[in-house]
RNA sequence: GCGGAGUUGGUGAAGUGGUUAACACACUGGUUUGUGGCACCAGCAUUCAAGGGUUCGAUUCCCUUACUCCGCCCCA
């Protein structure tokens, strides 16, 4: 049997369906904060990532998924989802337009060569965006009340957002020297990783798990020390702007964030669920203020956040967020022998070309097991064609829900089905339901009322 | 890249070094029911992730590989 690369995911289903729906919420929500989709390329040139993510960082390092096509090129599956937007931004000479700043999202599939566990994926969606071309803190609070914005309209509760700020370039590189000064003389004293960190990575240290009740930890150089005046007032503003929008935050100077190229604002929401799994960070980001020129384009401001799709999905899983999936078919067509299947090909067409949703049997199945199937698909009509009465021009139709049949003119069934669909009401209680619905549906959540 | 636990049919699973792999659900057909939803009858894994080894004999023991899950690193 062949089966899937390892690390990846089949979805169909009601998964499928829950997919479509958060997409399609997060579509909605981003057309209200004017940003546009945006697709770009699943494989780049892997200089792309080399330049833009950074050299340092283990998602190019040993994650990426490289390859040489069959013209010596030397390519990249995208591990993430800012670089390749920007590449795009500076190729169409985006900077030129008269709509500044450029706002952009995109909800794809990305790449990384990782050992699969909960809520990790070599292949993984992130949804993410990007506002290119303002560096004012109004941009900042934006950008971070959207993302919290989203969760909230998906009905996720238990997160939390930690911010904080790298503060500019040199006062990035000032911290990280300082960084490395404090640890340096007691390396001896840090587990392995924290060793090799402190090469790679010194800001990691930080986020150690086995090291953080260590004397060297507390004593450790703060961010917030290391800001020129700027720096803070910006970090500042930014705040302002998130009270003001009453968006809740946490200042969290530990969030350091792995990808060389932020500076300034960084940020990260994670899920507070009991029993999530070990990857709770659902989406982070922050402002990459030098990329775009380092990728050879104008300097230009920008920040962006990015969603782990998968985890997301989890999250609401676990929390036990209801998500719409209706699956009803309007009618179900059935018939007994060979006239009247082809004439449920024809009524099935038709109808459909009208707007309906239709289903036969494609199996010839008896009556029996083709009453059972229509009652699979949730069907709210069932016709069981009938050659005598298709003489007449007529058909018995029975409703599922009150179980009445009529027998309805075959010329007057669209009008018929206009008439008696009923859209969904189908009812999402559980029975844990707290009388929220607002379903007319006469449920357990309704009759307590 | 490192560590741990798994992998039996469409699904949930029981099970054993020895000729027909339990049970349930689902599914298919039939009887009956005014055309399904109930009941009853019948069918439904030559096969236990794949390959190799030990053995007279392995789904059961050993090894390898693949995949899944849970952690670490890293990260969304």
């Amino acid at each position: 049997m062949i089966t899937k690369p390892k690390g990846t995911k089949d979805i169909y289903g009601t998964e499928a369906k829950r997919w479509q729906y958060v997409s399609k919420v997060i579509d909605e929500v981003m057309e209200k904060y004017n940003y546009n989709f945006i697709r770009v390329p699943v494989f780049e040139s892997s200089e792309l990532f080399h330049r833009g993510v950074g050299e340092t960082t283990d998602i190019v390092t040993k994650e990426t998924y490289d390859f040489t096509d069959r013209g010596g090129r030397n390519m990249t599956l995208r591990p993430e989802g800012t670089a390749g937007v920007a590449r795009s931004f500076i190729e169409n000479k985006m900077y030129g337009d008269n709509n500044q700043p450029i706002k952009f999202y995109y909800n794809c599939p990305m790449y990384r060569y990782e050992r699969p566990q909960a809520g990790r994926y070599r292949e993984l969606t992130q949804f993410g965006y990007e506002l290119i071309g303002s560096d004012d803190p109004l941009a900042d609070a934006e950008v971070i009340s959207l993302a919290v914005n989203i969760y909230k309209i998906l009905g996720l509760k238990e997160i939390k957002v930690n911010i904080n700020t790298l503060g500019d370039a040199i006062s990035r590189n000032n911290y990280r020297e300082a960084l490395i000064n404090h640890f340096k003389p007691y390396i001896h004293k840090l587990c392995s990783d924290c060793k090799e960190r402190l090469e790679k990575n010194p800001l990691r240290i930080l986020d150690c798990k086995v090291d953080a009740d260590k004397e060297i930890m507390k004593t450790a150089p703060k961010t917030i020390d290391y800001l020129n005046d700027e720096s803070k007032e910006r970090f500042e503003k930014v705040k302002e702007y998130l009270e003001v929008m009453g968006i809740e935050y946490v200042v969290d100077p530990s969030v350091v964030r792995g990808l060389d190229y932020y500076n300034h604002t960084v940020f990260e929401v994670e899920a507070k669920i009991e029993g999530f799994g070990a990857q709770n960070v659902i989406g982070a980001g922050g402002r990459y203020n030098g990329m775009i020129e380092q990728l050879g384009g104008p300097s230009t401001p920008a920040i962006g956040f990015a969603v782990g799709f998968d985890r997301l999905m989890l999250a609401l899983e676990y929390e036990k967020v209801k998500i719409p999936v209706n699956s009803s078919v309007d009618l179900f067509l059935l018939y007994v022998n060979d006239d009247e299947k082809k004439y449920a090909a024809y009524l099935t067409n038709e109808l459909r070309m009208n707007g309906f949703v239709v289903e036969t049997d494609y199996l010839s199945r008896s009556l029996k097991a083709g009453f059972k199937q229509a009652d699979r698909l949730n069907s709210k009509f069932t016709i069981v064609l009938n050659s005598e009465m298709l003489e007449n021009n007529e058909v018995k139709i029975k409703n599922n829900k009150t179980k009445e049949e009529e027998i309805v003119s075959i010329d007057a069934l669209i009008y018929y089905l206009d008439e008696n669909i009923i859209e969904d009401e189908e009812c999402e209680c559980e029975d844990d339901h707290q009388h929220e619905c607002s379903c007319s549906h006469d449920c357990k959540c309704h009759k307590e009322d």
